[in-house]
RNA sequence: GGAGAGGUGUCUGAGUGGUUUAAAGAGCACGCUUGGAAAGCGUGUGUGUGCUUAACGGUAUACCGAGGGUUCGAAUCCCUCCCUCUCCGCCA
C-alpha cells in the first residue's frame, strides 16, 4: 500500500508511474476520500473534545450534589451526532483503504521504463547452452518411460495440474528440497522456517495476494483460509503489526507447496510440468532498512543464482520493467533456466525488492536510528521452484538411451544414485 | 466439540462507571554524583490519526485481544468473535 500523504503531496508522480505500470488507477478519486476523510475528523475530533470536557464537569456536579440532568439531555444530542460522524468516517475510512489496495506499488527508479514482457533486459547470463548429438525428448516422455511422475493418476485424483511424483521422481523433488535448504541456511545465512500451508484473509492481503487476485487463490470459504500461493505470504506476515525488537536484516528461507489456480492462462505451456496448480518450492524472504533493500535484493538474487550454478544449469538473469512488473513489487528481476529439448526459457525464480509496500499493508517496523519506529523493506525470491528446475535437469542431461544424469551436488541426497535410468 | 480460567504498555503487575491524564516496580535512555564504575538521586520512556511547526516540538483525538452496544462519560457493564492455558471428548 503506498503512503497517503507521499500520494497526496506526490500526486503527478504517483500518476505518472501508475502510466508506466499500463496500471488504470484512478488517482483522483483516493485523493478525494482523503479530503473527506480529513475533513471529518478534525469536525468529529473537536467535538469529542467538548464532550469529554463537559462530561468531566458533570462528575464534578455530580460530586456536588447537583443536578446535571439538563447538561446531559443536551449532551445526549451531540452523543448522537458524533456517532452518526464516527459512522461516516468509517465509511469514508474503509473506501480510502480499499482504492490504496488496489493501487499497486511504484517502480524503483532503477527500474526500467517499458510497455511489456519484450521490454525486459537480460542482466546477465551463466554458462552455456547444452547441444546434444541426437534428438532430445521433452520432459513428459522422459518422466512416464522413467517412471518418475504419474501424471494421468494425478489427474484422477486431484485433477489435471496436480501432480503425482513416484518412485525416483519423488525423491528427486525431496533431494532437491533439501539440497536447497541446505546451501541458504548453511552457506547463505537463512533461518529455516516450516510454516502453515494455509493463510487467513489478513495475511493474502498483508502481501497484496488479496483482495485484488481473489481468483487467482484456492480458498476454504468454511474456514476463512486459502491454500498459500507462495511461501512469502506466511513467512512476510508472521512479523504482522509487530515493531521488531531484532537486528536487521533478518533472513528466512522455507521449503512449502503452492496452490495457484492459474486462472486466466488455461491451455498456455501446460504440457507435462510447466504449469501446474500445486508446486514444491524454497522461498527466501528478507526484511531489512529501507537503506540496504537494494543491496540484499542483488544479493537474494545471487543466492538464487548459486543453486542453478550449482546443479550447472545454463540460466539467464532479465529485470522485470515498468510493464511487466507484478503488482506488489519495486523492482524484480527473473531468473530463467534454458531447456534444449523444447528450446525455450524456463521461468524458475523471480526475486523482487517490494521496498515499504507490503510493510505499510501488514504493518511490520522497526526502530530506525533515531528510535521511530518505521516500516521495514521486505524481499523475497524463489530459490527455487521444483517444477522448471526439473524440466531443465531432465531436459538438458538426458542421454541417448533415455536415462538421465544427476548433477553431482544431489548424489549425497539421492543415496548415491548418479543417473535416473 | 464440552467445561473452566485468562488476554492491560518493552516486561511484571494494579485497576469492577467519573482528576486514570492507565498506579507501582523492573528494564531502557539521559543527567547529577564519582578518580572510574556500581549504588544512589533526578528526569524521561508507546502507537495511530487530525491540526500546527522551517525544525525540535506543540495540541486534539483514538488505542487496555478484535469488533459492536449501553451511558453525559467505559480498561471497567452487555453482546459477538479471536487467541492462550487447564481438564474432558475425539484424533495422527
Amino acid at each position: 500500500m503506498l503512503d497517503i500523504r507521499f500520494v497526496r503531496e506526490n500526486a503527478d508522480t504517483v500518476k505518472a508511474a501508475m502510466v508506466n505500470r499500463n496500471a488504470d488507477v484512478d488517482i483522483d478519486a483516493v485523493l478525494a476520500f482523503d479530503r473527506r476523510r480529513r475533513a471529518t475528523i478534525s469536525e468529529v475530533d473537536e467535538l469529542k473534545a467538548e464532550r469529554n470536557t463537559i462530561s468531566k464537569s458533570i462528575g464534578l456536579m455530580i460530586k456536588e450534589g447537583k443536578d446535571p440532568e439538563a447538561i446531559k439531555a443536551q449532551m445526549r444530542e451531540m452523543g448522537e451526532k458524533i456517532a452518526a460522524m464516527d459512522e461516516e468516517l468509517r465509511e469514508v475510512d474503509a473506501k480510502l483503504r480499499e482504492a490504496l489496495l488496489y493501487i499497486p506499488n511504484l517502480p524503483a527508479e532503477t527500474t526500467p521504463v517499458g510497455q511489456d514482457e519484450t521490454d525486459n533486459p537480460v542482466v546477465r547470463s551463466w554458462g552455456e547452452k547444452v547441444e546434444l548429438d541426437f534428438e532430445p525428448k521433452p520432459h513428459w516422455d522422459l518422466g512416464e518411460a522413467l517412471k518418475l511422475f504419474d501424471l494421468e493418476r494425478g489427474a484422477k485424483i486431484a485433477g489435471s495440474g496436480f501432480p503425482l511424483f513416484t518412485g525416483k521422481g519423488a525423491r528427486l523433488e525431496r533431494a532437491l528440497i533439501q539440497f536447497m535448504l541446505d546451501l541458504h541456511t548453511e552457506e547463505h545465512g537463512y533461518t529455516e522456517l516450516a510454516t502453515p500451508f494455509m493463510c487467513n484473509e489478513t495475511a493474502m492481503t498483508g502481501t497484496g495476494q488479496l483482495p485484488k487476485f481473489a481468483e487467482d487463490m484456492y480458498s476454504v470459504p468454511l474456514d476463512g483460509l486459502y491454500p498459500i500461493p507462495t511461501a512469502e505470504v506466511p513467512i512476510t506476515n508472521m512479523y504482522g503489526n509487530e515493531i521488531l525488537g531484532q537486528e536487521l536484516p533478518i533472513l528466512h528461507t522455507a521449503y512449502t507447496p503452492c496452490f495457484r489456480r492459474e486462472a486466466g492462462s488455461a491451455g498456455k505451456d501446460t504440457r507435462g510440468l510447466q504449469r501446474v496448480h500445486q508446486f514444491d518450492k524454497v522461498e527466501m524472504v528478507k526484511f531489512t532498512t529501507p537503506e540496504t533493500s537494494a543491496e540484499e535484493h542483488e544479493k537474494l538474487t545471487l543466492d538464487a543464482e548459486r543453486v542453478l550454478q550449482k546443479l550447472g544449469l545454463h540460466y539467464r538473469v532479465i529485470e522485470l520493467c515498468t510493464g511487466d512488473l507484478g503488482f506488489s513489487a519495486a523492482k524484480c528481476y527473473d531468473i530463467e533456466l534454458w531447456t534444449s529439448a523444447q528450446d525455450k526459457w524456463l521461468e524458475v525464480s523471480s526475486c523482487s525488492n517490494f521496498s515499504d509496500y507490503q510493510a505499510r499493508r501488514a504493518n511490520i517496523r522497526y526502530r530506525n536510528e533515531d528510535g521511530k519506529a518505521t516500516f521495514v523493506h521486505t524481499i523475497n525470491g524463489s530459490g527455487v521452484a521444483l517444477p522448471r528446475l526439473v524440466i531443465a535437469i531432465m531436459e538438458n542431461n538426458q542421454n541417448a538411451d533415455g536415462s538421465i544424469d544427476l548433477p553431482e551436488v544431489l548424489w549425497p541426497y539421492m543415496g548415491g544414485l548418479e543417473k535416473l535410468t
